[in-house]
RNA sequence: GCUGAUGUAGCUCAGUCGGUUAGAGCACGGAACUCAUAAUUCCGGGGUCGGUGGUUCAAGUCCACCCAUCAGCACCA
């Protein structure tokens, strides 16, 4: 029976492009995952959009002399792009600017309220008269009370790395206009974690042994360090409104909100499909399978408050059957960080290779493949260029590029461009355990893939691969045909049957090469769906989506069986050589950015 | 500073419950082959498993301490 997997993925902050770091932590693994699944022939939603609130957002904006709205959907449009461009295969890639995200966050809110998870809380905080709004603590300056550096942030001193109250600066000033805040008092919703926090045990203890060690780990400690309540409002005013009279001032804080988006977007994506309640299927579905793959620093986000932001709902919302309850997080595969040339990536120091820059200069399957050769499972990687163009040429062209190319190139060639017969003499031993061994990779390879273990799956489908040059090797149909043409026929069957059979496991990683592969092989159809941009229009807003249809989709994770005689179309090389070259010349680039 | 993770071959990484002589790919050396993008295949060299100490018949694996790197430490999300 088909399983729903949910696949969730972090929300991009909409300031800025995506960088290569982003693609390796929190978006290609998902969609390899999410690949995986469909050709499994499950139920698979996948689902996230552009984090568009917060103060970033607002000061960036203002800087631009420009609205939050415009700046957040200027790289909202470029999210898009970059997705379809490297095929990360949302069924529903939207934000949370929408009246639909706005509704479900405000009604989370109310039913924490109605259940007694959230309490009222007045303090003092610093205002800016000039800019005339309450200032993050992070867009304070003043004069560290330790070591009396004068750019201290209200956070954190730079320079002694001692953390800081606004209120411990000398001489505070706002960051933005220079000007002096003045202390006003405000009053603020807090979500009551440490009244949750035994329920958040209780859910972190059980079932968690396919959880990656540091994510359990780090998560358990948390909570077992001591809960605080979180403010889940601001006083700004870009942002979703607080559903109850008086507090027109205050914004839900952007936090509390984003992680909302995982169910508003499923709720989003069912009503788009014409079928409304078919979020039910991954949201109370107790069999169904819920994944949230993010970076490492979004941890406690995802295995802590969202839990308890869903136990404080009451594990119910937009249902009536009382026997029902919204599902936690069954797994949050997080990554570690990728580095790239032996540094950390930063965007304010520009030391970051930008997706949509890199996607113009190459293809989308040599930059997937590499990425999850060294995606950040268990540590941090790192990126570089070197490498990048070593593994493309020494491991993806040489060993699976090259096996493609000799196979189809010497059938085309030789066999009147059809798939040759099975010679009278039928298969050999030899013959029977190349196809056996391939077949077998469909348990092996997706097993490794349904337990997220993406790196050690593409090893296996690397090792195939060598199998079948080996395989090539030992037959030499290019010896063969001198002798016995009909035996040569055989193992050039046997060999395009198993890289029929390679395609289809290398598909997930490596989607847009596969499908060149399929009908190279005499084959009609798309192995994945469609993906497309679409404009959705709710009552005053519309919006722009990514969106997905797999229903045309005839990938099947299975053995195929590939028809003697089908006619195959004129191959060409699945992959170019990079010249060893470009690892200079894009490191200069890099350095003169 | 506190908490957690990571450290294994030149490079990138696997190593399950403690169990034979520590593995893979790439790179490197030699050979075979020539269908193929000089790709492929076979053979080979290469490691004090970050350090010190401990537990054990047995430690890459468990424990303690130390060193290095990374993350979190609650108003970035």
């Amino acid at each position: 029976m088909p399983e729903n997997i949910l696949v969730c993925t972090a929300w991009p902050y909409a300031n800025g492009d995506l960088h290569i770091g982003h693609l390796a932590g929190a978006y290609l693994p998902p969609d390899i995952f999410a690949r995986y699944h469909r050709l499994k022939g499950n139920n698979v939603l996948m689902v996230s959009g552009s984090d568009s609130h917060g103060t970033p957002i607002t000061i960036r904006a203002d800087a631009e002399g420009i609205s939050p709205r415009e700046l957040f959907e200027r790289y909202h449009l470029r999210f898009l792009e970059t997705f379809q461009q490297i095929g990360v295969s949302y069924d529903l890639f939207t934000h949370t600017d929408t009246e639909n995200h706005y509704r479900v966050a405000q009604d989370i809110f109310t039913a924490c309220l109605n259940n007694g998870y959230l309490y009222r809380k007045t303090e003092q905080q610093f205002f800016s008269e000039t800019e005339g709004r309450f200032l993050p603590d992070r867009y304070i300056e003043g004069t560290c009370p330790h070591c009396g550096y004068d750019g201290a942030r209200g956070d954190q001193c730079d320079n002694c790395k001692k953390l800081l109250e606004p209120t411990d600066l000398i001489n505070p000033r706002s960051k933005t206009d220079g000007s002096t805040p003045v202390l006003r008092e405000t009053e603020h919703f807090y979500l009551d974690l440490p009244k949750l926090s035994d329920q958040i045990l209780a859910y972190l203890s059980e079932n968690k042994e396919h959880w990656r060690p540091q994510v359990i780990n780090f998560s358990l400690q948390y909570v077992k360090d001591g809960l605080k309540g979180r403010p889940i409002t601001r006083d700004i005013d870009w942002g979703i409104p607080i559903p109850l009279e008086g507090y027109p001032e205050k914004r839900l804080y952007v936090w509390f909100e984003a992680v909302i988006g995982y169910f508003s977007a499923s709720i989003e994506w069912a009503r788009n499909q014409g079928r409304p309640e078919q979020w039910k299927d991954w949201w109370y579905d107790p069999a169904a399978k819920t994944y949230y793959f993010i970076g490492k620093d979004n941890i406690p986000f995802h295995t802590v408050i969202w839990p308890a932001e869903l136990i404080a709902t009451g594990r119910r919302l937009y249902e009536d059957d009382p026997a029902k309850q919204l599902n936690l997080p069954y797994d949050v595969p997080a990554n570690e960080y990728l580095n790239m040339e032996g540094k950390k990536l930063s965007t304010s120091r520009n030391w970051a290779i930008w997706a949509p820059d890199l996607l113009e200069r190459y293809d989308p399957d040599p930059i997937r493949f590499y990425l999850t050769v060294i995606a950040p499972e268990t540590r941090d990687t790192d990126f570089t260029f070197e490498d990048f163009i070593r593994r493309n040429n020494d491991e993806l062209v040489a060993a699976w590029g090259n096996l493609v190319n000799r196979v189809l190139g010497f059938a085309y060639k030789r066999f009147d461009g059809k798939v040759p017969p099975i010679g009278p003499a039928g298969l050999d031993e030899a013959d029977r355990q190349i196809l056996a061994e391939v077949e077998a990779g469909f348990e092996t390879v997706g097993d490794l893939l349904a337990a997220v273990r993406l790196k050690a799956a593409l090893e296996e489908v690397m090792r195939l691969t060598r199998a079948a040059n080996v395989y090539l090797d030992g037959k030499a149909p290019w010896h063969q045909i001198k002798e016995d043409p009909a035996a040569a026929g055989t193992s050039i069957y046997v060999a395009l049957r198993v890289i029929d059979n390679l395609k289809i496991l290398f598909a997930p990683f490596l989607p847009f090469t596969c499908q060149k592969l399929h009908e190279y092989l005499g084959y009609d159809g798309q192995l994945f769906g469609r993906q497309y941009t679409q404009t959705f229009t709710e009552t005053e807003r519309t919006h722009v989506a990514l969106c997905y249809d797999h229903s045309q989709a005839v990938g099947r994770w299975e053995p195929g069986r590939l028809p003697e005689g089908q006619p195959l179309r004129k191959p060409a090389p699945l992959f170019k050589k990079l010249e060893p070259e470009l690892a200079e010349q894009e490191i200069a680039r890099l350095l003169e950015a």
